[in-house]
DNA sequence: TTCGTAGTTGCAGAATTACGCAAGTATGCA
DNA sequence: TGCATACTTGCGTAATTCTGCAACTACGAA
């Protein structure tokens, strides 16, 4: 396998993991899923206060997560790209099945710490 | 467009992105995009302490992101699923290219927050 | 048994991050 | 102008996370 990623890309990477790595902040990730709402509106749906959504949305703006368009009274808030929901979906997919995977081997064996041996090579 | 995730599936990535929210546990994956590789051979590359590498293998290994393999008195540590190598990837992609977009945009126009008006929903 | 290598874990201090409150700016409407 | 709505920002505190040190377990070899 080649290397997919070299360590400027890891730094990005990890930058932008940090964006998300909120349970608030996922929640906002989640609630402009379809299309583009107001701090107000956000704030509602993640369950905190204004403030707060309007700290975490500036952070994400920072880093390039979401984009800010004012309107009048209103920010709009959006996601700044379709790829970030669809790395999500990706991700999200691999994590259910490996936690179904999981649970059939736990009710299998015991906690599989014990059991060393067997390396397979990715 | 569809919704493409529920609230459930956002508790499980937030908790997935905070995994990789730090500059270590980045450098730790990338370290082992290509092969399995004991703690202190990861240490090594990630530039930390043993025991640092081993306490974030440890968080990693608790959330699912990497498998250990014991083997005589080494602890051999691979990514769990290729698809976070490919999510990685994917929002790598997305990253430098809106990078790239965003520094032909700010050698236009001046900083973009003032300019208001303009909703493209998504 | 004893020693060396490889990892893990408990603990404490340092650093970072999150959150609310109060005060501020920006815009629209009467 | 004055007032209301919609956000943003500064600041202090609370909570969380990171890191190193020292002590501990696990395994293999002499």
């Amino acid at each position: 396998m080649k290397r997919l990623m070299n360590e400027a890309s890891c730094d990005l990477l990890g930058d932008f993991f940090e964006t998300f790595a909120n349970g608030t902040r996922m929640r906002i990730f989640c609630a402009l899923q379809r299309e583009p709402k107001t701090v107000t509106e956000i704030a509602n749906e993640a369950a905190v206060s204004i403030t707060n959504a309007s700290q975490h949305l500036r952070l994400m703006r920072d880093r390039g997560a979401v984009i800010a368009d004012k309107r009048a009274q209103s920010v709009y808030y959006r996601i700044a790209d379709q790829r970030f929901i669809e790395a999500a979906v990706l991700i999200r997919s691999a994590l259910s099945e490996r936690s179904r995977q999981t649970a059939v081997r736990t009710s299998l064996r015991s906690t599989a710490q014990h059991s060393s041996r067997q390396l397979q090579p990715a």
